[in-house]
RNA sequence: UGGGGCGUGGCCAAGUGGUUUAAGGCACCGGAUUCUGAUUCCGGCAUUCGGAGGUUCGAAUCCUCCCGCCCCAGCCA
């Protein structure tokens, strides 16, 4: 269990409430996902708040597959959906879907028919839309609303018998064609499908829809609190009339939060589904998507996604959260866990002109700088080392304390080197930078003492291994894609959201580096190794990068 | 021009008529510490709660009107 305190929210305030009038003594909640796709974030705030109720109210919270629709939806998808929860760190208490109950949904349709309080309705779906009038416009009623109570019995169950085609029939319930709230005004109850469902077979060709499935399920498995997103707010009344109209064992409660909204990136799994279909991506689990997959790849722990939901909290209001503070979360998370490593990933070779060519020094240093628990590393230096192409500059910018001709900088852990001159390439890019060391500097002194600002990190040719090394940028370039409604979304794609950067060197320590641990590339960023990464061929994802408030004031001050 | 919701600093968000002349986090801006320009630390950052009226000794919290934004016209969920 975590340390964190208990959040509050207007949801708990209600459940707390129900619990104080004896409404409720067991509080059961349900993560209802349709198997058509993966999980992403915003999911993860419904999984969070769920499970999170139950956990904090030792009450129960099954997982329900919402499967009433076979077209779309698949077992692999539902399999991927545990791995992602179970990833996340939380236990259903029971597993179930909604086709576990067609049979009772079957029923009671049947008894809504018996109270005439639903028909069959043989019109077309063009007509059936035709009739339903719009927001100003009131419905009128289908030519079959009235259709005697054994006609519908013998026609639905002629529709549960396969005796029709797809769209001869549906069945409808008889509302109020003039309700101002368009769910009101008979919805569609079940339609026929002749396909083939997952789970059930061939066993059923008529399905019914959501309405028809969600609030039921909720009542046989006993649920308590039927926490969904503000979309389905206007589902409510409909759902109460369910509720209210069949002998359910219980009357579960639907309320309505506001669902998580990140810039820089989409968060409808039809969007999500077409990156991957159109190859804009290179899959589900591509580190830069949303998606719980894809954070995973690129190493986001389940700590730093589910402080990042507790943060962002449980409101009503419609919100668009900041990439930045999920960036925080992880870097917040990693800073204590992840051990210290050095990789360079742009190298330029630095020649040590004053250091005996077949000498090797090795420097014993701590993997963590605030926690000796993490232990201790060698680091081995010699003659050749590489250093980042970015920390050299012919021309230093004022405030820049790094390494320029005939300036100091501190290899970390190492000693003072002085550039003495700089060789380059027939465009005149620096390739080789020849300096001198100052023996007196190991240990984090200097003998005069000196001050010597810049800190770089290295890592010694000879003793280098090499990776691929991947960097990730937001997909998107604007930070709402969607906002510009005459231009398509995928034109906001970010070009440059992935950097393949091949031949970067990495300090010994790393060589079959454990897969399962993020390090920090000190000075760079955080890394995890990608799925793909193998011990002879590394490939690391940077998860994130650290504040580098260096480079915010030197954009600034050049801007 | 129907119905349902929502509006507290750049982004979230506490706040449920008086102890709040509005918590906290993120972002941002200073400064200190630091062998990571990281971390940590310290300080700054809404006389005001979409707007205008009103009720009240007292309002972000109650009332009225107005404005803005979101959702709904699938045999999707």
């Amino acid at each position: 269990m975590s340390d964190n305190p208990k959040p509050v929210n207007f949801i708990r305030q209600a459940i707390d409430d129900d619990i104080k009038t004896g409404r409720h003594q067991e509080i059961v909640t349900r993560f209802p996902p349709e198997p058509n796709g993966y999980l992403h974030i915003g999911h993860c705030k419904a999984i969070w708040l769920n499970f999170g109720i139950k956990d904090d109210y030792r009450g129960r919270c099954t997982l329900r597959f919402d499967d009433t629709n076979p077209l779309k939806e698949s077992q692999q998808f539902a399999s991927m959906i545990e791995e992602d929860i179970r990833w996340l760190g939380y236990e259903w208490t029971s597993l179930a879907h909604a086709s576990d109950y067609f049979d009772q949904f079957y029923d009671y349709a049947v008894h809504l028919i018996n109270n005439a309080l639903a028909y069959v309705d043989s019109q077309s779906g063009d007509k059936i839309r035709q009739q339903r009038g719009t927001l100003t416009k009131p419905g009128v009623n289908s030519p079959y609303r009235d259709r005697s109570i054994e006609d519908n019995l013998s026609l639905f169950e002629k529709m549960r018998n396969g005796d029709f085609e797809d769209g001869e029939h549906v069945l409808r319930a008889k509302i109020d064609m003039h309700a101002s709230n368009m769910n009101l005004r008979d919805p569609v109850l079940y339609r026929i499908r002749h396909h083939t469902h997952q789970r059930t077979g061939d066993k059923w060709c008529i399905y019914p829809m959501y309405d028809f499935a969600h609030g039921q399920g909720d009542a046989i498995e006993g649920v308590t609190h039927s926490l969904c997103t503000l979309e389905f707010e206007d589902h409510r009344a409909l759902y109460d009339w369910f509720i209210e109209h069949l002998p359910v064992p219980s009357r579960p409660r639907q309320i309505e939060f506001s669902r998580l909204n990140l810039n820089y990136t989409v968060m409808s799994k039809r969007l999500l589904t077409q990156l991957v279909d159109l190859g804009q991506v290179a899959g589900w689990d591509d580190p830069r998507m949303p998606t719980i997959s894809g954070l995973r790849r690129r190493g986001y722990t389940p700590e730093s996604l589910k402080n990042f939901i507790a943060s962002v909290g449980i409101t009503r209001k419609p919100n668009v959260i900041e990439m930045g503070l999920l960036e925080k979360c992880i870097r917040d998370d990693l800073d204590l866990k992840a051990p210290r490593a050095m990789a360079v990933l742009r190298p330029l070779k630095v020649v040590i002109e004053n250091y005996p060519e077949s000498e090797n020094e090795l420097i014993d240093v701590p993997n963590h700088p605030q926690n000796p628990e993490h232990g201790r590393r060698q680091l081995t230096f010699s003659r050749e080392v590489f250093i980042e192409r970015s920390d050299y500059e012919d021309n230093p910018p004022k405030g820049y304390f790094r390494l320029a001709p005939d300036r100091e900088v501190r290899l970390r852990h190492a000693y003072v080197i002085r550039c003495r001159e700089v060789i380059r390439d027939k465009h005149g890019e620096p390739i080789e930078i020849r300096c001198a060391y100052d023996p007196e500097t190991a240990g984090g002194k200097t003998r005069d003492g000196r001050k010597v600002k810049g800190i770089i990190h290295w890592v010694s040719a000879r003793h280098a291994v090499s990776a691929e090394v991947r960097l990730y940028d937001r997909l998107f370039s604007v930070a709402d894609p969607l906002a510009d409604r005459k231009r398509d979304y995928l034109e906001a794609l970010n070009p440059d959201s992935l950097a393949c950067l091949q031949g970067c060197k990495l300090e010994t320590s790393l060589d079959r580096a454990d897969p399962r641990i993020r390090y920090q590339f000190e000075r760079i960023g955080y890394f995890f190794q990608d799925a793909t990464s193998r011990p002879d061929a590394l490939v690391f994802n940077r998860i994130v990068s650290l504040r580098d408030t260096w480079m915010r004031k030197s954009q600034h001050s050049s801007n």
